[in-house]
DNA sequence: TTGTCACCTCTACATTTGTAAAGTAATCTT
DNA sequence: AAGATTACTTTACAAATGTAGAGGTGACAA
């Protein structure tokens, strides 16, 4: 089962958005994915991905002389662990502080204060909602 | 002039709230106010803080033959970069997509969002209102 | 004036992260 | 079947991070 948190580095994170999308792929796949943002070799990219699956980050099955990873932590997983990560590091570990610093700083326009308000609004008629995993 | 972005490592983010509540202050307080959480010696925060020097995240002041330092970096700089730096990587650079996925999940209890509510409603009265840099 | 205390400096070492070259093996092409 | 292509394996190495021991120096106490 995929592990409620977790922590991906900068690289890591770049290589999983690709397997997400590309599930289940090869390294090489991943490698030309990104060949643009990043400019790694294959070999960069096929020992992160590797270090990966050491990690538990990804699996992978091997069909033939292919090798193809899978994700082994959801999106949700990852952008959950990203989050936690942020509020116990830099607010106390409550999320109220950190809503109120997005407020007050200027990271939010008019606008995405507008969409939040929405989003507030659609949740209140929906009732709670969770995320599953 | 502080840095509007910078990352600091989790045994960073430990000292340098020491400094920020301290400020200035030196190496042998820290590790005190520390030894509870961090099972650091002298030695080991003594070398963080002069690598944090090293980095612009820190300065030292020398009073005889006592060092004192300093935050070189608000705790809003250091928040900011923080959930920016989250933002980017985990929600491909937009706010909005990350308050859903904290209104979706179960991250917010319907009280932390009844308070976002209500600093949402506080902010439109007062207008727009800026964190200094 | 000599030992002790507090604080500093220097050096070290393991682990993680970023990056990749070189070599090997299977497969495809002609 | 030999060369080219593709993908994999092994090994390496530098920088960043976490952690700390050993030894130096100035100040103060006895």
């Amino acid at each position: 089962m995929a592990k409620s948190s977790c922590e991906l580095t900068e690289a890591e994170w770049a290589i999983i958005q690709v397997v997400w999308e590309h599930e289940p792929c090869a390294a090489p796949t991943v490698q030309e994915e990104l060949q643009t943002r990043k400019r790694w070799t294959y070999s960069t990219v096929k020992t992160l991905m590797d270090r990966m699956v050491t990690k538990g980050l990804l699996t992978t099955e091997r069909i033939r002389n292919l090798i193809l990873y899978r994700s082994a932590v959801s999106q949700k997983d990852a952008q959950r662990g990203e989050l936690l990560r942020v509020v116990k590091r830099a607010f106390g570990g409550a999320f109220t502080p950190m809503m109120q610093f997005m407020l007050d700083s200027d990271a939010l326009s008019e606008e995405e204060i507008g969409e939040l308000e929405a989003m507030i609004r659609k949740k209140r008629h929906r009732g709670r909602q969770q995320v599953k995993g």
